[in-house]
DNA sequence: TTACTATCCGAATCTGTTTCACGTTCTGGA
DNA sequence: TCCAGAACGTGAAACAGATTCGGATAGTAA
């Protein structure tokens, strides 16, 4: 089969969200710009809230120069999601390198926190994943996240501790499964993430992961 | 403050999603076919494929009529989701009377277990759950679903092991989002769930739990 | 400068939601 | 039994927002 999947054998619709890439750079602003101003509009009223025209008008742009590059809304969402998770990727990747890890955990609490830093720095990141008020067929986007970040998780972990792919994909599909359905919980108590419960989410994924990776 | 809270502090928006009670017999029928036809429909064509101009047709109902009883096409969806929840109540309860429950994990396993056979049984409730393509503003329902599935659990697990409430509603509160979590990545993988995935997460929350309630 | 391509634009079109003014069916009480 | 008022039922029409499209405009290479 040629279709790109994910270890935990989850298709990757790799829907590319731009209908058209930008060549020119007056172009490749304006792509930007749109996505500002969505990102700034979940922001202020909800996904429900924005529309296209908005979006464009905050843009400064026409909705049709939107639809050049977007094949719908939702893409435009995606897209945002996408450059949220390539910020989060950077961020994990550069902190594996800065960062001492003694153990697999030390790995896992960074990706952890860093990813609880997102909830709290990106904007809108958390309306996006958690959907204060989002159109839930970007769940799709959602899962595909957790893909990734599994993904991504088990190289890293791979490489640095030594341990082979095959043991560490299932647990760790399922770990960030776990994880993300609490926070799910942490962030909806309090926009900056409850503590407790963010405590219980490090301390469960460890706790499970610890009966399921080398010592 | 009178707002009905949940043990963690979410407040369940108690929102009666209909517009006007039925009260005759002929009106309180036909909101049962207006359901029905919700139902089937999200799972012939997936939430953006169901309108409310299809679900009245199927219903046998002019659109009219719809609007009568709910306010809005979410508000079908989520009354949907509510019949569910209360299904899932009265299997949980049934249970807990009839199965000889030795220790807490097994009052755990048998609401795990029932959790999993809704999504087997009941039409459109997975679609519902884990949005083939839902709507994501049901994501408020979802939430309250975890909500009052934990104050459930709360209940069930104090009055038969004489634990303390306070001593659950955290940890409970916490497995039951893990667990929401990890189901949402069974039932990708697999519309059954995958058996793997599904022994993990049990695992999982066995595991948590030991290590916060009293043995 | 020319030819061609990348961009832009925004009124018009489409699609699906929600309303509303007007018939029909019940129900309780005189 | 008959009537008034409430509960229902209806579907064409009003709306709202997404998406399209025919027609300009700007950038670029030769």
């Amino acid at each position: 089969m040629g279709v790109p999947t994910s270890s935990h054998g989850v298709a990757v619709t790799s829907s590319t969200p731009l209908r058209r890439q930008p060549v020119q750079q007056r172009s490749a602003k304006r792509v930007e710009r749109m996505l500002e101003a969505c990102a700034s509009l979940i922001e202020e009223v909800g996904y429900d809230g924005v529309t296209t025209t908005l979006i464009a008008e905050r843009a400064g742009v026409a909705v049709g120069s939107l639809y050049q590059f977007f094949p719908d809304k939702r893409a435009v969402v995606q897209a945002l999601t996408m450059r949220n998770l390539d910020k989060f990727m950077e961020t994990i990747t550069a902190r594996f390198g800065s960062t001492p890890l003694e153990h697999w955990w030390d790995a896992v609490d960074t990706i952890f926190d860093a990813y609880v830093g997102m909830h709290r720095d990106v904007p809108a990141f958390s309306k996006v994943r958690f959907g204060d008020a989002v159109d839930m067929r970007l769940l799709d986007d959602k899962r595909d996240n957790n893909a990734v970040i599994s993904d991504r998780m088990v190289e890293l972990i791979a490489a640095k501790f030594g341990i082979p792919l095959d043991e560490l994909q299932l647990p760790i599909a399922v770990a960030v499964q776990a994880a993300d359905g609490v926070l799910d919980l942490a962030f909806r108590i309090d926009p900056n993430g409850e503590q407790r419960v963010l405590d219980e989410a490090k301390s469960l994924i460890r706790g499970y992961l610890s009966t399921r990776l080398p010592k």
